[in-house]
DNA sequence: GCTTGACCTCAAGTCGACTTGAAGTGGCAC
DNA sequence: GTGCCACTTCAAGTCGACTTGAGGTCAAGC
């Protein structure tokens, strides 16, 4: 398959071309070349953004990420690194767990005040007793 | 018991004194009066402020949970809201455990190349396929 | 050959939740 | 009465991941 200029790479990815810009500035990919000023990728760039949107999903930094990558462009994988943010991620569904579990508690708890409902004040201390900040939720940039 | 000071409901809620006039500065917190300077706080605000937290952990920005007091600073709670918060929340888990098990997964596969082995390339279309970005990890401050 | 329009670069802006810094002030100990 | 110091205000900075805008360029179609 031939080269695909950055037009196509968006439209297949469904990245941006202001993204696939910023990635490049950023190392996390490499064009190919030009055609006139347009920038030219190989095919396997696609696979390559899958690879980073895994990443991100996974909670890595882009910073992270670019590690992840042989100069090559091969995959270097640090497993310990992995094992660690597994167990991060593991940590964090047992938060959202119960938050998810006090919400909906509190959807239907009948407790005139939800300061007088011994399960919403069992979750309450959770909260508090919680690291600094809870879990960030996805962006939803809002086309 | 008497009104606190600002340093000492920082001191007891963990919370940065700078957080706490932000988050008066927000509307989220009202100081009942000074001591010269000084902001005094109804000793409630720790409750205010260990629902506040709650709020955070459950993924709702600073605006939302200004909404969900009501201007007497009782409780003012958005059923449907919840649900809907609770059933994001569950889609976040379910996504993050598809995660997690990937990166153990990663950790352990003995394939020559991670693009080679199959469950890699599952995780890995499952991560293309979502949303726009991936969920968010919570901040460590680091100090 | 000239227009057109999509790309290009680079700097600056955005968003949310705070933090930091400079300059000011007031209660308390001496 | 006076010095200290922790508080005060307000503006600006930070962080990460991008997006946006102004001004420039080039391949292609007419």
């Amino acid at each position: 398959m031939r080269d695909l200029d950055i037009t196509e790479v968006a439209r297949r990815s469904g990245v941006p071309a202001s993204t696939l810009r910023f990635y490049e500035g950023k190392g996390l990919l490499a064009s190919t070349g030009r055609r006139g000023l347009r920038r030219l990728f190989a095919p396997d760039v696609l696979e390559r953004l899958a690879l980073i949107s895994l990443g991100r999903a996974a909670g890595f930094s882009l910073d992270d990420i670019a590690h992840m990558f042989a100069p090559d462009g091969r995959l270097r994988i640090d497993r310990p690194l992995l094992v660690a943010k597994a167990e991060e991620l593991d940590r964090t569904i047992r938060e959202l767990g119960i938050m998810r579990d006090g919400l909906r508690h509190a959807a239907v708890c009948p407790a005139p005040s939800h300061l007088e409902c011994p399960t919403f004040r069992r979750i309450l201390r959770a909260a508090a007793s919680a690291p600094t900040t809870g879990a960030r939720r996805k962006r939803t940039p809002r086309r």
